[in-house]
DNA sequence: TGTACATCAGTGAACGCGCGTTCACTGATGTAC
DNA sequence: TGTACATCAGTGAACGCGCGTTCACTGATGTAC
């Protein structure tokens, strides 16, 4: 048996499993031990600075084998990205089969982000942490995620009643203003001190007063260019 | 004399000066290169990822007399927080001091903004990219120090006539979101490619449609608790 | 079903390197007389 | 102004450590016959 018993996030199975599986099921198995290990480890640091030898530890494997799922550690971040960026579409889905009824949609829109955030936390935390701080390629990534996403909800924005007269550029800014008070209500449901029902429910009355005040101007709004 | 001629933000002075000035004022010299070497290599990585012996590199001294200034690098990236703030607050005063006419306020403001971000670039990336991806003590004094200019910011707001009525909640709510379309409009500066003022024009009407849009809601706004 | 060989995920020793920090030092600047 | 001593910013050797990466390897799983 080449494995460990494994530190903690590792590929070893559950209390009484005896351990079967193919070959390739337990690569899979420590491919996403090593995603793991490096999720726990961004929770209070910086993709830059994790090391690929940290990570191998935490997975329970021996730094070389490392090698045999990823070229290096930047493409495990990329990898990061794409797996981080199928949450927060995972999300954007759900919120678009909502039943959209006028100021209850927001509300609705509000409580699933708090669930999806709440739920895979790890990827919501690596994307906020690393759209900024992030190094290099991980942050590119992000940032071309991001932009993409702003313009698939632009575009849901367009099939709205008061949004019909808009021009592609005002959605787009539109996007972009709810896009990044999301994205600060994800930081401040990730930071939130002390962790209880009372905290998460004032982040998210704030949420939805900030969602509320921009769908405000809407019927006023009249554009410059 | 105990500096070598130093690698580029160094002590060494300008062209022909033939380096007077006290111990003091030399020492003062090697601080500021210190934590001018750190901003430069902040440009394109974090803080977390940064190394001692990089930075007294860059600065021209030798990695044992980093501690003359500093304790340890944590100590380095406080006081460049608190630097950088300083900027901060400097364009807030700036925009205060504008002749607030209605419409005009807004462009004058993100005026305002573009010179200091452009003239101060390095302090408004630092805390941009700091402020979620940061370090433990960094980023803490980063959101402290936000969270205590976004109190200042809805002290501001309370004076004008449209938000008479308004919450301190609600105060809280409207600054909140002013600071974070302003960070975001600072980031897009920040990174903007390619850079030319075609460029900067783009991010500023989006800047300025962006508050519009925010104002165009106040008149209309209804406190729900 | 049984045997012989191929595959390949994980191992462990080894490497050279940059790291933070210690220590005793040097020599120009500052101060007391 | 001149001398003797104190201060202290910057030096350079040395340390033990974790890093990424190489390499030859092991032995369970997979495959061909």
């Amino acid at each position: 048996m080449p494995t460990k018993p494994a530190e903690s996030t590792a590929a070893a199975a559950g209390p009484g499993v005896p351990e079967p599986a193919t070959r390739q099921e337990r690569k899979q198995r420590t491919r996403r031990a090593l995603l793991d290990a490096a999720l726990e480890l961004l929770a209070d640091r910086g993709f830059g600075s994790l090391s690929l030898r940290e990570v191998t530890k935490l997975a329970g494997i021996v730094p070389t084998a490392f090698y045999r799922h990823f070229t290096s550690m930047e493409e495990l971040g990329i990898t990061l990205v794409d797996e981080s960026m199928r949450s927060l579409r995972a999300m954007m889905r759900a919120a678009r089969s909502e039943p959209a009824a006028s100021s209850d949609a927001i509300r609705a829109s509000v409580t699933t982000l708090h669930e999806h955030v709440r739920a895979q936390e790890d990827h919501f935390r690596f994307l906020t942490r690393e759209r900024y701080g992030g190094s290099g390629a991980v942050q590119r990534a992000i940032g071309t995620e991001l932009r993409l996403f702003g313009s698939e909800l632009a575009v849901d924005l367009a099939r709205f009643e008061g949004f019909r007269a808009w021009s592609t550029e005002d959605l787009h800014m539109m996007a972009d203003l709810i896009v990044t008070a999301m994205l600060a209500t994800v930081l401040e449901l990730i930071e939130s001190r002390p962790r209880d029902d009372e905290t998460d429910r004032r982040i998210m009355r704030t949420a939805e007063n900030r969602l509320r005040l921009l769908m405000l101007g809407v019927p006023h709004w009249r554009s410059r260019r």
